[in-house]
RNA sequence: CGGGGCGUGGCUCAGUCCGGUAGAGCGCACGGUUCGGGUCCGUGAGGUCCCGAGUUCAAAUCUCGGCGCCCCGACCA
C-alpha cells in the first residue's frame, strides 16, 4: 500500500522511475544482483503484450518451441563477432551434481548458437524452408549497471530464429517482423517509434544488418523497444545450416533472428506516466477499469453497492477488463490515489448522488484533477465505457507524438547538435563513418540511433565532418 | 575496474563526532471514529544495530580486517 508521493519527473527522472516501479507492484528487487522479481501486476501487463504478439506471430506463420537455457561454451566460439559481442557478459556454469563439468555450460544471454546447431540437424532440403520458429523466456546477460525493466540481468522476452532460403526471403522477413514491432508499439503500447537501420557500430554482435525501432522517452533519451536482424549466412556458415535446393545444389540458409524484451514495460512506464503514477494505454492495461463505490452509511451503501454490483456486471459481460474496489477499510480519496498510481486508465465512480440520478461519473487517468471528470448516464454505460477506452488510447498516442516530433531538432551545425542532444534528439545528415559516430559520443554521450527507413530523399553534408551524405540518421542519448 | 555514498524493527531514517538501559515516522494487528480526493484517536506486536577481531568495567558509537548494497562513468535488449 503506497502512503508517501513519488518524487516528480523534473526534480529526478531516474528516481521517480524506480519509486514508481516499486510503489505500483510492478516489480521488485530480487536477492540476486542486478536481478528483478516481475509481481503480479507487472506479468499481467506483460503477459498482455505477449498476448497480441503471439498471435500476431501466429497469424504470419510462426510456431512456438523451447530450448535449453544452459549452451556450451564452445557453441559461442563458432562465429567471431557474437563471441566478442557476448563473452564479456556471460554467466558460466562450472559445476554439475557436485562435479566439475569437461565443457563449462553459459546460461543463455541469446539463443542463436544453440538453436543453429539444432537447424543444422533440422534443415534439410529446400522442402524444409523456411522455419519460423519463436521461443519466449529469459535470458541472462551479467551487465554492469542494471535498472528494473531497462536493463536487468536476467530478463524476459520472446526471440524469433528464422531460417530461408533467399536472401530476398530473409529480409523479407526481418521487415515484416520489424513492422509488427512498429503496429504493436503505436497501436497496442501508444508509444510513437521510429523503424530504422542501426549503424555498423550499433549492429547486433554476428549480423549483417539489424533494424530497430526507437522511442523518446519522457527525459527525451532514446530506448531502443524492439529490434529485428538479418544475419546473411553469417550463423549459418558457423553452424553449417545447409540444405539442397531443387537443383541438388548445397546452399547455405540465410537466417533471422528479433526480440521485444520486457524493457518495453520502461518503454510503456517512461512514456506516459506521469507525477501521480503510473498510466496505462487502454489496451494493455492489465485492469481497464475500477468502480469505486462512495457511501457514509448502511442505508447508503445498500443502494450504492446495488448500483455498483449491477456496473459491473453489466461491464464484464461487455468484455471490459475491471475491477470492483469493494475495500471498507480504506476511504475513497486513497482508493483514488492508489488506482491511478497504478494506472488504471478509467475510474467510475459510483455515489448516493449518482444513484438518485441515474448517473456514474468517469475519471480519466490520463487527464488528471477535475478535467478529466464527467458524469455519464448510467443507461448505455457499456458503450459509453468502451468509446472513452478507445478516446484515451488515442489520446496517449497524440500526446506521446506531440511530445516527440516537439523534441526532435535539425541542427545548424556541429555545435548546434552539442547543444541539442543535452535535452532532445538530433535528424542530421551523416557520411555513416564510425569515425563521426564515436566523435559525436565522445563529445556529447549521445549515440546514433537508427538510420530511418522513411529518408527526406536528395542528399547532404556530414553534420560531424562536412563530408557528403545520403543518409539522415537520429542522434540522442539512450538507455 | 575508477570516483562518491550507505549498511540500526517490514520501509525511510535519527542516534556514531564526544562509548553508559536501542529511538521516531510510516507500515502491520486489534478497537472505535470517518468515508464525493491520501480520516482521526487509542492499544499492541516487532530489533543478531552487516560480519569478524581488537581496545574498554562497558561498543550501534572507537581501531583494524572483511562482506554487501546504492549512485556516477566504461559494457548493453
Amino acid at each position: 500500500m503506497a502512503e508517501d508521493k513519488l518524487p516528480t519527473r523534473s526534480e529526478n527522472f531516474s528516481e521517480w522511475y524506480n519509486q514508481l516501479v516499486l510503489k505500483a507492484e510492478l516489480a521488485d528487487y530480487a536477492p540476486v544482483r542486478g536481478c528483478m522479481v516481475v509481481r503480479p501486476y507487472g506479468w499481467a501487463l506483460w503477459e498482455n503484450i505477449c498476448s497480441w504478439l503471439d498471435r500476431e506471430f501466429k497469424e504470419t506463420g510462426h510456431v512456438n518451441a523451447a530450448f535449453p537455457f544452459l549452451i556450451p561454451m564452445s557453441f559461442f566460439e563458432k562465429e567471431k563477432e557474437h563471441v566478442e559481442g557476448f563473452s564479456p557478459e556471460l554467466a558460466v556454469v562450472t559445476h554439475g551434481g557436485g562435479e566439475k563439468l569437461e565443457e563449462p555450460l553459459a546460461v543463455r544471454p541469446t539463443s542463436e548458437t544453440i538453436i543453429g546447431h539444432m537447424y543444422s540437424k533440422w534443415i534439410k532440403s529446400w522442402r524444409d524452408l523456411p522455419v519460423l520458429i519463436v521461443q519466449w523466456g529469459s535470458v541472462l546477460r551479467w551487465e554492469l549497471r542494471t535498472k528494473l525493466f531497462l536493463r536487468t540481468a536476467e530478463f524476459y522476452w520472446h526471440e524469433g530464429h528464422t531460417a530461408h532460403a533467399t536472401k530476398e526471403e530473409a529480409l523479407e522477413e526481418t521487415y515484416r517482423i520489424l513492422d509488427i514491432y512498429e503496429k504493436f508499439a503505436i497501436q497496442e503500447g501508444a508509444i510513437p517509434v521510429i523503424k530504422g537501420i542501426k549503424s555498423d557500430t550499433e549492429r547486433f554482435a554476428g549480423a549483417q544488418m539489424t533494424t530497430s525501432i526507437e522511442a523518446m522517452m519522457q527525459d527525451k533519451r532514446a530506448l531502443q523497444s524492439g529490434t529485428s536482424h538479418y544475419f546473411g549466412t553469417n550463423f549459418a556458415k558457423a553452424f553449417d545450416i545447409q540444405y539442397l535446393d531443387r537443383q541438388n545444389t548445397l546452399q547455405f540458409c540465410e537466417t533471422t533472428s528479433w526480440a521485444i524484451s520486457s524493457r518495453f514495460i520502461g518503454a510503456l512506464i517512461m512514456t506516459h506516466s506521469d507525477d501521480h503514477g503510473l498510466v496505462l494505454p487502454p489496451r494493455l492495461a492489465p485492469t481497464q477499469v475500477v468502480v469505486v463505490p462512495i457511501y457514509k452509511n448502511d442505508a447508503e451503501k445498500a443502494k450504492v453497492m446495488e448500483a455498483a454490483d449491477s456496473v459491473f456486471q453489466e461491464l464484464k459481460q461487455a468484455g471490459i477488463r475491471l475491477k470492483l474496489d469493494d475495500r471498507e477499510e480504506v476511504t475513497p480519496g486513497f482508493k483514488f490515489n492508489d488506482w491511478e498510481l497504478r494506472g488504471v486508465p478509467l475510474r467510475i465512480e459510483i455515489g448516493p448522488r449518482d444513484v438518485e440520478k441515474g448517473t456514474v461519473a468517469f475519471a480519466r487517468r490520463d487527464v488528471p484533477g477535475k478535467a478529466g471528470k464527467t458524469f455519464v448516464p448510467r443507461a448505455g454505460l457499456a458503450g459509453a465505457v468502451q468509446s472513452m477506452l478507445v478516446e484515451i488510447q488515442a489520446a496517449l498516442l497524440a500526446k506521446a507524438t506531440a511530445f516527440r516530433d516537439a523534441n526532435i531538432h535539425e541542427p545548424r551545425d556541429y555545435e548546434d547538435l552539442k547543444h541539442i542532444v543535452e535535452d532532445g534528439w538530433v535528424f542530421a545528415w551523416w557520411c555513416g563513418s564510425a569515425d563521426c559516430e564515436a566523435k559525436v559520443k565522445d563529445d556529447t554521450r549521445a549515440t546514433t540511433r537508427n538510420i530511418p527507413l522513411e529518408q527526406p530523399g536528395g542528399a547532404g553534408t556530414c553534420i560531424v565532418c562536412g563530408r557528403p551524405a545520403e543518409k539522415k540518421v537520429y542522434f540522442a542519448r539512450g538507455y
